[in-house]
DNA sequence: TTTAACTTTCAGAAAATTCTGAAACTTCAA
DNA sequence: TTGAAGTTTCAGAATTTTCTGAAAGTTAAA
């Protein structure tokens, strides 16, 4: 099994991208081949493929596993292993983030969170406290909204995307007809 | 000069999750110094905070300039270079957003739109077109998307993401009122 | 059971990245 | 000009990450 051109092109730059998502380039290499194969690909396909050992292939599809990014399949009368991408580019979109969101934002989260229930021991410190609760605050709004978004349904999410800015002039819209039940808007400090 | 045991765990821990963000540890590690900094500092005290050489922070230095995430001081009779962080948080989580768009998503966007000019040769070819043109315009639609948020107004932002998937109810109420005037919802293809 | 087909593991090799520190360079006050 | 105070550069050392391939492990048909 060898690559044509095009694919090859597309392969080689995810494997260089891929390592910034958070895996390393095999592994973004393998992800991209599976992505643009039409059908599931063995691990022996992949390796050749990609001129990489057997054993760095199988780390790989353990790396991936671990990502929830692809699927296994069986084929009768077939004692290899096949895999293919899990779900839509979507989904991998959205599972990247959540896992990205696990392993980089959770755990600043947690130590920010530690941090800021000790009392400061001087000006110097309570300085210091005061940009990591603003780091703190705006992770989790952060994560909060993304969260959100992803639990939206498609629908919806995609009319947001496609209003673009143009939700500034809804929400305008919606001040209008319900302003002065609430306070006055809360600027953000700068 | 030295960092106190809570401002240490924040510089340390920032130092590890920078480097998921596209720059090395010490380069984390001196930002983080550096924003929870009451005062500017000089390349000397970092060097010595962080118990790293002084060329590897002149090459820090260099990064977070072309980052953009830094700002230099000349203090009246003092012959040392001072840098602070430029602007806020907020502005610190635009400019990374923003350059890792130019680092990683623009120049996929210019492999995906070169390969997608080509014919395909055949059927799989075909098919692997179809998988790039759809990571394609996800990507260009989420560009798209964050570039327009980035240039809305803090304070519509900030009701925005108070908002959270409250946002689909403002959208509804807002299809009552106007529905009928637009074509039928186009739904995300799955 | 046996055994052939296949997968996983992991120690060490290879490659890539980061860091150091000495030397070269720059700047400015005297 | 000179030289002291500072900065930058970069070759090679140190460290970290990735990759290989042989050996150990697993599985299922016969």
């Amino acid at each position: 099994m060898e690559m044509s051109p095009m694919i090859e092109s597309f392969v080689f730059h995810f494997g260089e991208m891929g390592s910034r998502w958070g895996f390393n380039r095999t592994v973004g290499q393998m992800y991209a081949l599976m992505v643009v194969s039409d059908k599931p690909l063995n691990a022996n396909q992949m390796a050749q493929a990609l001129n990489i050992s057997r054993g760095n292939v199988s780390m790989g599809i353990k790396e991936l596993h671990s990502w929830q990014l692809i699927q296994q399949h069986h084929i009768p009368g077939d004692r290899k292993d096949y895999f293919s991408p899990k779900g839509d580019i979507w989904d991998m979109a959205n599972t990247v983030f959540e896992e990205r969101r696990k392993r980089e934002v959770d755990p600043t989260l947690s130590l920010l969170r530690d941090i800021l229930l000790d009392a400061p021991a001087d000006d110097s410190e309570a300085y210091a406290q005061d940009k990591m609760r603003e780091i703190h605050d705006l992770l989790e709004t952060g994560t909060q909204w993304v969260g959100e978004l992803q639990r939206m349904n498609p629908d919806n999410l995609s009319t947001l995307m496609k209003l673009g800015a143009g939700v500034a002039k809804v929400m305008d819209f919606k001040e209008q007809l319900l302003s002065s039940t609430e306070g006055k808007s809360d600027k953000r400090d700068r």
